[in-house]
DNA sequence: TCTGGGGTCCTAGGACCC
DNA sequence: TCTGGGGTCCTAGGACCC
């Protein structure tokens, strides 16, 4: 549009000066399903976590556009996607032969129940939409081949989640021909793999991201250097990267409503409040960001949570999950090759608190009991309260290379023995004064672990002594 | 909209070390 | 014995992102 600030020539190389693209694949998941399914293709589609054939429990993940026209969000939960947008089937099936006993819950419930079910007779297939659960490992497949076209792209890549990623294509293309470049590489992932994608091209990082979601879907939006800042003065402080709710209704409190605004604000008391980020709000506003793009480093934690579909009193099926969540987040470090040194819970109670209690151990371990052990453990606190939803989670990971599971010796005697000496006083003997035994295993672990020299973390993780011994010290 | 699941980063206080 | 400052680790919680 304006005739700001141009690269000088060609043959200025400005080291700062970057070609960052970021690409973000189009509602992926829906993608995904008119990739398997054609006939989705122009309809309204929902793809549901935890969501279940003909059932209204989960949440949405992802809306097409067509059922986004209906008020049906990401995050929603689908019940009330399903009274924004019915479901497909329940019209092409006839509304009672499915399931009669929930037809009827449902109807109860309802203030008005004719008039609801005269809504459901009077639908036209056009108010109708097509619902389907995650199919996680398909959407992996897909992003994979996605993937290779932007390796293919690009020198440098950073995966930030299945259907996002930042490409630094300096090497590869110039402002001049960088629309042409992402033309490019959209095509390539329309023909090759058949979903579409939004792409915004800018000298930074943040400025891409938010380019690419400015024309959304299919977009593909241009920002040269020089022009980044009057792109960005307009747009809602909520658009910034790293600004939500809480954050945005904080920066209309000070009387900052666009990213212009913050950009001309004084930063002094954006920093008073939002401390470091309130820095990078401001820098950001004003289009500085020196990040380069640098591909992913490994994984910091893994973690495995699910909802109850009520709030669950009693302990028993409480521990269940917790086990089941505990073998399934071991296992997937397993898999990955990583060891943990820290074990947590989450335990959510009506009607939103979270609670998260975690407990390091000296050294890094693969154990799947374990896990499970100390996971029970963190877990007794909440025992008897209403739970409506639960976590466990590893983190403090070590990769120890690729075929680190070939390793025989590995789960045997090492693994054996570091199991039995941190397990035998952690679930057991917190019976009556957890808390404190607690407090006194995270001093000595941590203690253990500072005093460590590198070669004795290596043959980690060390024996404790007793209890008694840590609180005479 | 009363809320699904998997992550990241930051903050803040306390313990502990030097 | 008291004071102090710097640094790291651990834990809990919160905001945010997809």
């Amino acid at each position: 549009m304006n005739d700001g600030p141009r690269l000088p020539g060609v043959d200025t190389v400005d080291e700062d000066d970057r070609i960052v693209l970021h690409v973000d694949a189009d509602c992926f998941y829906a993608s995904c399903e008119r990739l398997k399914e054609p006939e989705l293709e122009g309809e309204p589609v929902v793809v549901g976590m935890g969501y279940e054939e003909g059932e209204t429990v989960g949440a949405v993940a992802t809306a097409s556009y067509e059922a986004r026209e209906f008020g049906v969000e990401s995050a929603q939960a689908i019940s009330t996607a399903l009274e924004k947008l019915p479901r497909r089937a329940a019209l092409e099936d006839g509304f009672d032969s499915s399931s009669d006993a929930n037809a009827d819950a449902d109807a109860d419930s309802d203030s008005s129940p004719e008039s609801s079910s005269t809504a459901t007779e009077n639908l036209e297939r056009s108010e109708t939409g097509y619902y389907r659960p995650v199919d996680m490992e398909y959407y992996e497949s897909v992003a994979a081949d996605v993937r290779e076209i932007l390796h293919d792209c690009a020198d440098v890549v950073r995966e930030v989640s299945i259907d996002e990623a930042y490409l630094d294509v300096t090497e590869r293309t110039a402002w001049e021909v960088a629309d042409g470049f992402a033309r490019h590489v959209k095509g390539r992932i329309e023909r090759e793999v058949g979903v579409t994608v939004s792409i915004g091209v800018a000298p930074t990082m943040s400025a891409a991201k938010i380019a690419s979601d400015f024309d959304k879907p299919d977009g593909l939006t241009v920002v040269r250097p020089g022009e980044v800042e009057s792109f960005l003065a307009p747009l809602e402080v909520e658009l910034l990267h790293g600004v939500g709710p809480v954050t945005a209704r904080e920066l209309r409190g000070m009387g900052l409503e666009t990213a212009g605004e913050v950009a001309a604000a004084d930063p002094g008391p954006l920093e008073d409040r939002f401390g470091e980020r309130g820095r990078e709000l401001y820098d950001r506003a004003r289009g500085e960001d020196d990040r380069r793009v640098e591909p992913r480093g490994e994984p910091k934690s893994f973690s495995r949570e699910s909802a109850f579909a009520e709030a669950v009193e009693e302990p028993d099926p409480k521990y269940e999950r917790i086990e089941t969540l505990a073998a399934a987040v071991a296992d997937r470090a397993t898999r990955e090759g990583a060891l943990y040194r820290t074990v947590g819970v989450k335990a959510v109670l009506p009607p939103f608190e979270v609670n998260t209690r975690e407990q390091s151990l000296s050294g890094p371990v693969d154990d799947p009991a374990l896990v499970e052990r100390i996971a029970a453990d963190l877990f007794t606190e909440f025992e008897t309260e209403p739970v409506r939803k639960l976590g466990v989670r590893v983190a403090n990971l070590e990769f120890t290379g690729a075929d680190q599971a070939q390793l025989d010796g590995w789960d045997g005697s090492d693994r054996g023995d570091s199991t039995d000496s941190v397990a035998g006083n952690s679930p057991s003997d917190s019976a009556g004064t957890s808390d404190v035994e607690h407090k006194n295993d995270g001093a000595e672990n941590g203690l253990d672990d500072g005093s460590a020299t590198s070669s004795e973390r290596e043959r980690l993780p060390v024996g404790q002594t007793s209890l008694t011994d840590f609180r005479s010290d």
